[in-house]
DNA sequence: ACTGCTTGCGCAAACGAGTGCGCAATTTGG
DNA sequence: CCAAATTGCGCACTCGTTTGCGCAAGCAGT
């Protein structure tokens, strides 16, 4: 029956008064008088009026809306980075438009394009494996959205960005291996054009040099972290005749894979090899060969941090403030060794 | 410098023209004369003119968003679901925002109105596993917003529903162990709210009555999916003279937790007890024990399935159409027992 | 030349709310 | 008792876009 949603309008034609007097009254405004501002608020609840935010934020123009794009949520280092950003989102009133890009850069930009158009806030993103071209970001300054990357951040300086830093804790998980006795110790990376693949072996490459020893880079592999790719990387390194007895590999998906080749191949897992990895996701705790050790990047403060830093940006735009600097948070890596 | 965005008012400044001129030259109206047309467009491509949505939208009360509700987009089941979701969703132009209740139902209860104050154009949604009350979904109605709820969905008729058939599913588990000689077949189910819990058993018990052995209830076990409250479960089944020489668990998850518990408990997996499960999480493959079946609930096609229906309903709703009925999708489910 | 049709465009209202300003009516102060 | 201050409320504009209607000019038909 009551189609219609109650407006503003709706409420002072049936008060015979003007709308900016159920408007002000609604609001508070002190130059109301008493009796008008009861009247207008009791009819406003009994109608059970609620303001059109749609109408609000679009002459404010604000949504409070966020767009979060990533590549896959199916992934848990992400899934606990959204919980991150939600749970700071809802504090601040803020809801998060989702967008997988499945690691495909055209997706990449269609999903930013999608969320240009509804004129998100803000943007936190982590980029696909694909994207090492930027310039479809650009279009965001023109509309004054700003943009958090995390994780898979873009590998130059003038953006904000979140991330953990991976050369320090890759050369703590050379060091551990080193102390175990491993001598060595091969390298199963990830994709170039990801900035995080060029941290993880920086701090390969400075770890294996701060113990003295020569870095081999036939124990360096890299891959697009897909199954057959990794599965390639374990081929690569133990068909020589001088094997790796440990492994770094890029993630704790890539561990999985490569575990799943060292059974099929019968390696002797953690015998003949060692494997530890990046991540520590929850998941690991019930496989059958979990790393013995992982670097904990926590995605859920990650994702928390980023949500910080977009509510500053936008915070300052409304306040047309400019920001002196480029956000770079650096989230510290630790290394976990204690599994069940 | 060019702090502005260009809007239609802009472009008919600059070309003395009418912003409605303007409007329709770049709709193509068939009234507007070539030349103008040109003009017009002309400056729009150089201004790099996009309308605001935001502005279109208010005036068409749409907004192109749906609303998404789940309890964890951690679970792979869930994630899958979004990922259907989102795949039809990019199709038809709509964005999906994303909202986790966690299985709180306060939670569920707040991003609801969230959703609600973003005057979203559906929403999707999977029940929290707290949720046997269901008025706050009313207050959706009065907004016309359709609802679709997918896998945990309330177990009343008169909503839209997208689910699979767990009835016939689990009978078909206990078929299946049944041929494989098992005849103890304990079933640690989920929490009584959730109707699939009630489908779940239903199968369960029509599956053992249809081979005319008698439901013993002591085999039968109610988890709220925690990890603690599984291993209390397996705890129960395990202390009786006379275990279970099969277990049921309601999802791989809580699979997962009942291997932890038997390999502590040194009860050894696949000889003295065989463990199916439901849902097929590509996870599983990596884990030491998989269940050895597992009954396949396809939560792409759910995604993809709700999401069909709610455009249907969103057409119905734009071309003030009524519906006649109630959609209520049955998926049927498959039992997968080929692991790797 | 008058009617009628087509072409090309502008006016103004509409969506739902916020807000600066102005105008009365009332109250206060001297 | 009159001026000034305060109180209470409405007018009209704004946000960016769409759209029904109307008006004028041009053209064809009779």
């Amino acid at each position: 029956m009551e189609n219609k949603l109650p407006t503003i309008k709706e409420i002072a034609k049936r008060l015979n008064v003007s709308v900016s007097t159920v408007s002000r009254a609604l609001s508070d405004h002190p130059r109301i008088g008493l009796r008008t501002k009861t009247r207008v608020q009791e009819l406003a609840k009994e109608l059970n009026y609620e303001p059109n935010s749609q109408a609000i934020f679009f002459k404010q123009k604000k949504t409070y809306v966020i767009g979060v794009i990533l590549p896959y949520i199916r992934e848990e280092f992400f899934s606990e980075a959204i919980r991150g950003i939600e749970t700071l989102a809802l504090e601040h009133d803020y809801t998060i438009l989702l967008g997988q890009s499945f690691d495909d850069f055209e997706r990449e930009k269609k999903v930013l394009d999608a969320f240009k158009k509804q004129r998100v806030d803000g943007v936190i993103i982590s980029l696909s494996k694909q994207t090492n071209e930027y310039t479809h970001f650009e279009s965001l300054e023109k509309y004054e959205i700003p943009i958090v990357y995390f994780d898979r951040v873009p590998p130059f300086k003038q953006v904000h960005k979140v991330y953990c830093d991976l050369r320090k804790g890759t050369i703590e998980m050379v060091n551990w291996l080193f102390n175990k006795g491993h001598r060595r110790i091969a390298f199963i990376n990830g994709p170039d054009k990801i900035h995080a693949s060029k941290e993880r072996l920086d701090g390969y490459i400075d770890g294996i040099s701060g113990k003295k020893i020569k870095v081999d880079m036939q124990l360096v592999e890299r891959t697009d972290l897909t199954k057959e790719s990794t599965h390639k990387a374990m081929e690569n390194l133990f068909k020589t005749k001088n094997p790796p007895n440990a492994v770094i590999t890029f993630n704790d998906y890539v561990h999985l894979d490569a575990v799943q080749y060292a059974k099929q191949h019968h390696i002797k897992i953690n015998k003949e090899v060692l494997f530890i990895s990046y991540a520590n996701l929850p998941v690991t705790s019930y496989v059958a060969h979990p790393p013995m050790a992982s670097l904990e990047q926590y995605p859920f403060r990650q994702g928390e941090k980023s949500m910080e830093i977009l509510m500053e940006l936008i915070k300052a735009k409304n306040e047309k403030r400019t920001l002196k600097a480029w956000f770079d948070e650096k989230i510290p890596a630790t290394l976990i060794t204690t599994r069940s």
